[in-house]
DNA sequence: TCATTGATGGTCT
DNA sequence: GACCATCAATGAG
């Protein structure tokens, strides 16, 4: 399986967010792959989105945000969990699709439904941050065989401190999906 | 079944 | 010192 190609990234966040679903997300450790099925995204659209982590400025933490699109930011959250995001749109636009749960599909280790239960179960860590998803090691890619599923959008969880942004419909999921983190 | 709460530490003010 | 793109345990009903 190739790797999805940069151009694949660089378009509008919530195109990106809906054409993950159904997409292979693959982490090698230690030279055994570990691979899931993306089944919820969430969009986070850039700076003027005030639920997006780049609303509040470029930093040290966001800095991957701001940088090229097709890599990956991870961040910690509530002290033990990580999330998962893959950078998208021109450099500098700073929107990133936050993977929030996925169908395993080869070695993942415990659930993966779920940002924070989907780092545990893939290995992944804010070390990752910054890490090119154009790289043999972590990357997604398109399957072999990608079975039609109908798109449903909601609004984004856990972000209601944004006001209106809380409410848009960036969040998309496959319907009928039993990993879902929460239908 | 659902709402509430505690765990736990990096990040930013 | 407050906040946080989470999760699991708890207890009321």
């Amino acid at each position: 399986m190739r790797p999805l190609p940069r151009r694949f990234y660089d378009r509008d966040t919530t195109t990106v967010a809906r054409e993950l679903l159904g997409m292979h997300l693959v982490h090698l450790v230690r030279g055994v792959a570990r691979i899931g099925r993306i089944v919820e995204t969430e969009a986070y659209l850039g700076p003027q989105d005030l639920a997006a982590h780049s609303a509040r400025g470029r930093t040290a933490r966001t800095e991957v945000m701001f940088g090229p699109p097709g890599h990956a930011y991870v961040y910690l959250i509530y002290g033990m969990y990580h999330c998962f995001n893959v950078v998208t749109e021109a450099e500098g636009h700073a929107s990133a699709v936050l993977v929030r749960a996925l169908e395993p599909v080869q070695g993942l280790q415990g659930r993966s439904n779920g940002p924070g239960l989907l780092c545990r179960a893939m290995g992944l860590d804010r070390r990752h941050s910054g890490h090119d998803l154009l790289s043999a090691d972590l990357h997604i890619a398109r399957p072999a065989k990608r079975p039609a599923f109908a798109i449903v959008r909601r609004p984004r969880i856990g972000v209601d401190y944004a006001g209106p942004w809380a409410r848009r419909l960036l969040r998309f999921y496959i319907e009928g999906s039993p990993q879902v983190s929460r239908p």
